[in-house]
DNA sequence: TCGACCGATGTTTACGTCAACATCTCGGAG
DNA sequence: CTCCGAGATGTTGACGTAAACATCGGTCGA
């Protein structure tokens, strides 16, 4: 019945504004925003009633500033634009509010140098209790200026890192998909490998050749591609005039998606007179024609452990390990055994 | 060669220490930070050398408490996990981080209550300049705690919003697709929609309904989906049985896709048989068999414009416009005219 | 009955920065 | 030679919160 008027927006509700309507003190006001000690019940609820009618809302810097906590996680990628990537964000963030803590996007510029375009960022300031590096290049890890004080995961990255690093088990993977091929029957396995900037396509295409080798198949040589369906469909264009080549492994979905295409208009008929596997299982791959048979990466799990391994080591605990997250082959109908 | 000893890690460098490092007052530093005023060069430069050789760097809580911004933008969406939602996402945050302001994922915690699934957040604290509403649903927005005094840009809304809205223009990309099909010599053009919980799906199906009007063709019912590809296929599935269906507009390229499936499944030819539009022209969509027939919509563009009209309101315009960014049809192979 | 102890609440202070104001230096005009 | 002003730099005091410490009743056992 008294602070009725909305005539002029105040500025702020503050906790000292709260605890004088509820005739109480600051420090009471800011245990019950935290749910801390005993807090009469009586005392609780006039607290928090004070702060709906006045429409209180604790402010976020000043809580950073004194707890030395932003509870926020910085995220550093190159760009959303893979299914990838999305689907890893989409985890660690799911991931980091289950734990009360809000994702953000550290933004990382491009720098041309020499030719070679790498990343730079200046970290200016420090807003974040952790950072997910989920990047993918070939990434002097030096031309970001990280801050050193702040525990930082690692996604795609050489094992080489002397950060805990969380990583679908590539190699498992691509052998999945190459051993499928040869168990078929096929004679041997080609590649339409990813860009060589990623660590995840280097790791895919050193398991492919290993798996061959331990078979004692013939390695063929690599067909070069960046990931995108365009590149796939250029693959795919060189593969429909090769008969002998019965079976490739694509990096990825969207490659194989390309060569599918290609198989397409020129009539090589898939999986009869070549077979095709992917990676990832996008949710499309189910519906491309054929359906598609390709590695599942569970990138949920990939987003959570990282959020998990981060968390403890903002909690204090040192040299966490790191987790490699296993794939498992989803046959639709894309590869069959070669024609006799 | 004198602060070489990396031994314990001091807590955190402040100003102050920059200043004493420099025989500066911090207030110098402050500005140097800012790049303010004038500063003596020799003096900038001595602060300067302090503060790359302390590893000095701005506390950003301390910024925001002081100043009252964040350089923050909030982003609430339900989920990354669809392409447009993608690339808005990544439109956003390169238009912020262009304006040196830094996107932060805002959580949205589903509830059910009376059976429906509503969004229920309470954004209890506020450490955002604005938000950008990039939500998919019939959502009552008392649903969403928002705070009072943050300026807000909403994407996929009900027109009848008082806060600014930026989107696609749907109407038109459906009446393009629509039309596109009459063009071709159809009689009429079924429609496969998305689900009538977005806003989007729901435009794009009511200007297909008045461009059929609008040439006086009939109006055949629509068949419900919700985005998927297996929402897709089961449509698909009934259209293969209905020889009298030429064309469909599907409300987005992953319906399209599981329509394309179920065809080839059941040898319905396209675009002999039927012909088939897509809408939001995912990378991949080029790649389908046939290559499909979609409305291009720029994402880019709607994230771009949607950070631009944000920061005018942070900046303090009143009333800020909506605006709605065109489509354009990409014809491809999915279409064609009806046979004789 | 009294003192110790415990739970509930209040008081003080510092977190790191920036705005406002104060001061200091130096050159040039009168 | 003095005074004034402009530019450079320093000092003070919030911003809103939480940790550390202080206080104040009341309960319970000896």
């Amino acid at each position: 019945m008294s602070e009725e008027s909305p005539v002029a927006a105040r500025r702020t509700v503050s906790a000292s504004d709260v605890a004088r309507a509820a005739g109480v003190s600051m420090q009471t006001v800011s245990r019950v925003v935290r749910d801390l000690d005993n807090v009469q019940p009586a005392t609780r609820d006039r607290v928090r009633e004070a702060m709906t009618s006045l429409g209180y809302r604790p402010n976020r810097a000043a809580r950073a500033l004194r707890s030395g906590r932003f509870r926020t996680i910085g995220v550093i990628m190159f760009t959303l634009s893979s299914y990838g990537n999305m689907r890893t964000l989409d985890a660690i963030a799911e991931a980091a509010s289950a734990l009360d803590h809000t994702v953000t996007l550290l933004p990382v510029h491009q720098r041309t140098r020499g030719g070679v375009s790498t990343a730079f960022t200046r970290l200016s300031e420090q807003a974040v209790d952790g950072i997910v590096i989920v990047i993918e290049a070939n990434l002097d890890e030096t031309e970001i200026d990280l801050p050193t004080d702040v525990p930082i995961v690692v996604l795609d990255s050489s094992r080489a890192s002397e950060r805990p690093v969380v990583d679908t088990d590539q190699a498992q993977g691509a052998r999945l998909a190459t051993q499928h091929l040869l168990d078929l029957g096929h004679e041997t396995v080609w590649h339409a490998a990813g860009p060589d900037s990623s660590f995840s396509a280097r790791r895919r295409q050193e398991s492919w050749r290993a798996t061959l080798e331990a078979a004692g198949r013939p390695v063929p040589p690599v067909f070069e591609g960046d990931w995108t369906t365009s590149s796939g469909y250029r693959i795919g264009l060189e593969i429909v005039n090769r008969p002998e080549i019965t079976a490739v492994f694509a990096a990825n979905d969207q490659t194989a998606l390309g060569i599918l295409r290609a198989c397409h208009e020129f009539g090589r008929r898939v999986p009869e007179d070549l077979s095709v596997v992917g990676f990832d299982d996008m949710p499309e791959s189910d519906s491309f024609w054929p359906p598609l048979t390709t590695v599942h990466q569970s990138f949920d799990d990939v987003g959570r452990l990282s959020i998990e391994i981060l968390m403890a080591e903002i909690a204090g605990s040192k040299g966490a390990a790191s987790t490699i997250v296993p794939t498992r082959l989803v046959v639709r109908d894309s590869t069959a055994a070669p024609r006799a």
